[in-house]
DNA sequence: ATCGTTCATCGTAAATATACGATATATTTT
DNA sequence: AAAATATATCGTATATTTACGATGAACGAT
């Protein structure tokens, strides 16, 4: 391959395909999901609930905070993950812009 | 790796996980507005107007398939592609499922 | 100061994705 | 039957992703 050709397309386009691949994980969507629903937002509660080693979960933490679909505060020597809405609410409109140009829904 | 992890989670998480991934690459959404955009679906259309190869957008095609967003039906030589509008429309469901669970949006 | 806790990062291995040219297949045209 | 056209697939190279254990860094408690 040697490069990617990723940069040759719009900016709307490849902000949007870089948030679709955040998702693009069961793991990343089911970490979404806990920050939600717990009010801790601590790694390990989240690591304690998935099939997945500490480090991995990190790994898939670092990728959804890369896009800014959450935010991680430092908290003594914990951390504390919580969702972004900003980024997300701007997501699901030009997500939504996408499915109006595509589809009839 | 030598074994992905991906089965341990939920069919849901995991479809729209999947969807995402198809989603994942500018290419692909692009292909996704040029089959809207275009009354003729052929390859060759779609090829002209990205900056790829016709095998990579072969490949592009067949990942979009894969997951059902398009159809291909073959016409002589030629094989015309287009949207899957019922899969589109779950897909743009299940989204705004998430995105209800996860956001005030 | 050391210890335990929490988390990120490093090193590593295997799997998957991206890209291309070359080739194969299928059909239409000549 | 041969040539031209349209597309998929194969082979290949490189990049990225996914996963883990081990290590390191930061902090609070003892």
């Amino acid at each position: 391959m040697a490069f990617s050709k990723k940069e040759e397309f719009t900016k709307e386009d490849m902000w949007l395909a870089d948030i679709a691949k955040a998702l693009a994980h069961p793991a990343r969507i089911r970490i979404l999901k806990i920050l939600t629903s717990m009010n801790s937002c601590m790694v390990g509660n989240i690591v304690e609930q998935l099939p997945l080693s500490q480090s991995t979960v990190s790994q898939h933490l670092k990728e959804l905070k890369r896009v800014g679909l959450i935010d991680g505060e430092i908290d003594g020597p914990k951390v504390c993950y919580c969702i972004n809405n900003k980024t997300l609410i701007k997501a699901k409109k030009e997500m939504d812009k996408l499915y109006s140009i595509i589809c009839n829904c």
